[in-house]
DNA sequence: CGATAGTTTGATATCCTTCAAAACCTGTGG
DNA sequence: CCACAGGTTTTGAAGGATATCAAACTATCG
């Protein structure tokens, strides 16, 4: 959690040089604090820089007209929260903190010459949107066909595996600052029905719930209770095996 | 329909120059004809070539242990099925053909090579795979947060303005090849409700079936029934003022 | 014409929502 | 240190949307 979050994830898909490094950590700063709530990016807006998200958490979401409001993914340190809507030149939903969180922006054409002149680079940028699309993709599953519990759960053993990635996990427990309302946006259940889920998975000893923590007591357990399949976070690094090996370094 | 659909597609986002065109006129040949059902990426596959997809349709899905099976997203021509798949280098979910389909095999490095000389095809490749992403979006929203008969209509409205881009609709009709089974699949219910639910919006005179075709009456209103928001599909043409103009070109 | 897949309808079961209220926290001011 | 206010969590009871089960009907194709 010491090392720049940004070099951290993109770190799983390729080997950055130096010259890649030093970029990303020239756009990490001026960090700045945000509060909760804040919104960065509301659909429809024309971003003209790009947030880096350094520290805290934030959500992507859309809300509709009769104002239930659907959450479409966590946005957790080393997310670049609105690289699509920049390349898009548009967004098509709002982002907003979920905590205090501290980011940096970068300037677009900053983040598009570095595009134009660091392929390495490039891919690895367009390897973490194909990373969210993935989640977005698994996130239809679990709303689409997993039971109340199960979609809980299964939401629970992906922020164990993210976070833990980014060093943000100790000792089978998390963070979770997220209260039950926001939680049911997320798995678009009610508040009331994630309580009794929650209680639920309590009750099971899958999970456990003290001050703003999560802890978890069997990580396998939980993962085989939803049959959870990580493949789709693409965490171990990528093989260098095959036709592709003259393409990195 | 006469032109190559990928050009159309990416068309839609940059002004793709001569030596760009060439070199995705040059990835559709071969044309290969596959038939329904045909499962041409399984998960955990390694592709070594990427599949582009001319004629027909396509569906990602997932299969769940309880057999359950959800579709993530229908393929139309002009559609890079497993780009994904190929850049993350494992594919994290099956593809197969609804139909008859004609596609062509791009071997990947080729794709790389191009990515690494021509920054104006990646920007655009990048950019239909952030399309494919909002599109996932959507579907989240739709199955958390409609109820079946709007699940139901939405998806007719997207499948509209896909198809009518591709210049494959008529006099506010297209060709629907799919089975209620099928889509029951995408919108996350059983085949008997989906059949309820196409019933229903029959009588209101939002849908008609005839053969294997659907009509919609009226686009406008089959629209505000589901308070459409077209946007996430990124159709208009992006806009070339601001600090962007240099970039293209 | 029969076989097979897809569509349609009905009756019953269930998961989740809705509505309502109590209990519990957390911070704030007196 | 207590009282109080606002948000969050928890519990209960009843209603509704969709699933499940079962079967008839229809279309298509050899």
């Amino acid at each position: 959690m010491n090392e720049n979050p940004l070099v951290t994830k993109l770190g799983n898909f390729v080997d950055l040089q130096a010259d890649d490094l030093q970029l990303i950590r020239a756009w990490s700063l001026p960090a700045i604090r945000l509060a909760t709530g804040t919104t960065f990016i509301a659909e429809g807006d024309r971003p003209e820089r790009i947030c880096l998200l350094l520290e805290g958490w934030g959500y992507r979401y859309k809300t509709l007209r009769d104002g239930n409001r659907q959450i479409l993914a966590f946005l957790l340190p080393g997310d670049m929260c609105d690289l699509h809507a920049f390349i898009l030149s548009k967004a098509d939903h709002d982002i907003a903190m979920l905590t205090d969180a501290t980011v940096a922006f970068v300037s677009g054409k900053d983040v598009m010459q570095a595009v134009d002149s660091h392929p390495r680079l490039t891919r690895a940028l367009w390897w973490s949107t194909l990373v969210d699309e993935g989640i977005a993709r698994e996130w239809i599953v679990n709303l689409g066909r997993r039971r109340a519990v199960h979609r809980v759960a299964h939401l629970f053993c992906e922020l164990w595996l993210r976070l833990r990635m980014l060093g943000m996990t100790s000792d089978g427990e998390f963070l979770f600052p997220l209260s039950q309302e926001v939680l049911s946006d997320a798995v678009a259940m009610t508040p009331v029905h994630v309580n009794r889920m929650l209680r639920e998975l309590r009750e099971r000893n899958l999970l456990e719930f003290r001050d703003k923590h999560v802890a978890i007591p069997d990580v396998g357990r939980l993962m085989s209770f939803v049959d959870f399949d990580p493949s789709y976070l693409q965490l171990e690094r990528r093989d260098l095996s095959g036709d592709l090996r003259h393409l990195r370094s």
